[in-house]
DNA sequence: ATTTAGCACTCAAGATCCCAGAGTGCTAAC
DNA sequence: GTTAGCACTCTGGGATCTTGAGTGCTAAAT
């Protein structure tokens, strides 16, 4: 389709545009180093690409900028491989080295390390709990009307839940209830909880609870209400440092945006397995049709999916780096998830 | 010091300037309807409070904008009760009326609230833990090598923490010393369980494990590690609304700053108690001289300072509705608190 | 048949100027 | 003490000009 000269040109003004954010002339990737042939040259390759439609002119007479055919096309065939420097690989080198057994923190360094060795902002969705199963439930009065349920998974999750209690309900109920529910939940996938409770559970509970009604009612919102998936994000005040960024209104609406934890997870969530790249109009939020969102996930034994990483960053994005970064961290995440089991 | 038609003719141009962000001048304020006197005259008047400093011009010829010495007066001396809307007072009781167990829940909809009502951003300092005793602790071994702490205090806040168990220990003795922890710490002030910790806590575990050392090493680890203060923030975006921050470097290192949480937490920690205003430059963090800080705090039973719920914004702030807003929900939060024990 | 040099043309961005409008300060009259 | 009148100042928006970067096209060179 395109001619080895073409691509060359392509890859000099996407290369050099990523890294100054300014529209290139035909003047500037003569005086390249791997280009051997004149400025009229270039002209002549330039209008074809801008024809075939990678690359764009901002007005009659400025230099050309990538399109987002371009960026598209550059990402499935172009990019060279990128090589991190000494410092960035030793810092990941730190974050996964030290003996760490909360995934949460480790989930928030991850994004740490991602936002500041990219300066973009980072984006990570936490494990989810297939596989987990339920490890232990406590339930502990707090006072004659209220008590706390806890919940510890297989993989060390906490989750807590407040909730008002029966006043016919006795603290030796209480009791009687929690050894049923260890005794019947213990061991259950997460995902299976609701139906077990539904089940043989509520089967018990009418025998043991005198009324069956409200403690059935509270458990369920205790043990279901909330989905426990979360999400990390870091380096948010990044966007505001790239030029195309200088326009308050968009930043507005992209950082309204990113605050909806639900719209955002829903995102990552839907990705797919391994990286994807979403570049401007392909993104299905408007608020980020100046953007682009790369995703990776993180499995369990390179199957089971768990959670998804991401950068966001404007559609002049260093595509490369982004990629071999999220591919080595996805890598990690999943190695120590593996290694926790 | 100054005339009463020097401080009618400063109210005006406060208040109308926190409405337009527009300088008022003369012309402008005469049109009022509790103005009587004309635009000469008011000229006059301005002219002496622009030397006493209580407001400024933008330019030779521009009407008059309050100064910082000007919004201190008006907060000390002049501001009028402000009336909340019919719907705004509705949005408030819905918040509390619920029967709310979780004071995590509360807080957050409180800094909603807030944020949405006043169109700035709000900040609360979760309830510190004075007079919060420990009800209970639990441990749950998650595999041979690791388990976690789950600590729940009188006030029915949960807090977890992973560690590593060390190799030398059993299960069996895992058990006992959440025996004698219970035995020991249940019933003590969170304030107080390091003391005890080192004390006859410390004594009993030299009996009864192996090798104390380890042990006390990761107790201490586990449960005195970070401290449990919470902040909540909601509206960020707010702040780009405002027309002061049309410029993106103020934004940038105004949200830089606020992500600091434990800089933020601090300066809400140390703002003393009842209601305080610092106003521009008063404020110690250079990154907010173009905003005002409001804070009040609220307390267990009138004694007992137990957090913090603030308003950033524009030094051109709407300081009457904050600050009656503000009393109103610090009073609601001291209240719900003051009932659940 | 490519490639390149040359040249006319276009457009954005910055500088300069102009003008209207809003507002002030001062003076003199009320 | 208050106000009307007036000259003066400054901002902001629009119009105009200039410069420089860059293009597209044509014709010559390879």
């Amino acid at each position: 389709m395109l001619t080895e000269r073409q691509i060359l040109v392509l890859v000099v003004i996407i290369d050099e545009f990523i890294q100054t954010a300014q529209p290139i002339g035909s003047r500037a990737i003569a005086k390249k180093a791997e280009i051997t042939f004149s400025p009229a040259t270039i002209r002549n390759e330039m209008a074809d690409l801008e024809e075939l439609g990678y690359i764009e002119k901002t007005h009659t007479s400025s230099g050309r900028v990538p399109s987002e055919k371009g960026y598209r096309f550059y990402v499935d065939h172009l990019m060279s491989p990128f090589r991190l420097s000494k410092q960035d690989m030793l810092t990941i080198q730190q974050t996964f080295q030290k003996e760490m057994i909360e995934f949460e923190l480790l989930v928030q360094k991850s994004a740490r390390v991602l936002s500041d060795i990219t300066n973009y902002t980072s984006i990570i969705l936490g494990p989810e709990v297939f596989e987990t199963t339920l490890k232990q439930i406590q339930i502990i009065s707090l006072s004659d009307h209220t008590a706390v349920a806890i919940l510890v998974t297989s993989t060390g999750h906490v989750e807590h839940r407040h909730f008002n209690v029966p006043p016919t309900m006795q603290t030796s109920d209480l009791e009687k209830l929690i050894n049923i529910l260890n005794d019947r939940l213990v061991g259950v996938p997460i995902v299976q909880l609701q139906q077990k409770l539904y089940g043989e559970v509520s089967q018990l509970l009418q025998r043991y609870s005198s009324d069956f009604q409200t403690t059935y009612s509270f458990l369920k919102d205790a043990l279901l209400d909330k989905q426990p998936v979360k999400l990390y994000m870091d380096g948010k005040t990044n966007i505001m440092l790239q030029p195309e960024f200088n326009d308050i209104h968009k930043i507005q609406s992209l950082y309204t945006v990113m605050e909806k934890e639900d719209k955002m997870a829903n995102i990552l969530r839907t990705s797919g397995k391994g990286i994807k790249v979403s570049i401007g109009q392909e993104n299905e939020l408007d608020e980020m049709q100046d953007c682009s969102l790369i995703t990776a996930t993180y499995t369990l034994g390179g199957e089971k999916q768990l959670g998804t990483i991401a950068l966001l960053g404007p559609t002049r994005m260093e595509y490369s780096k982004v990629v071999t970064l999220l591919n080595i961290l996805s890598q990690r995440l999943t190695d120590t998830f593996h290694s926790w089991r």
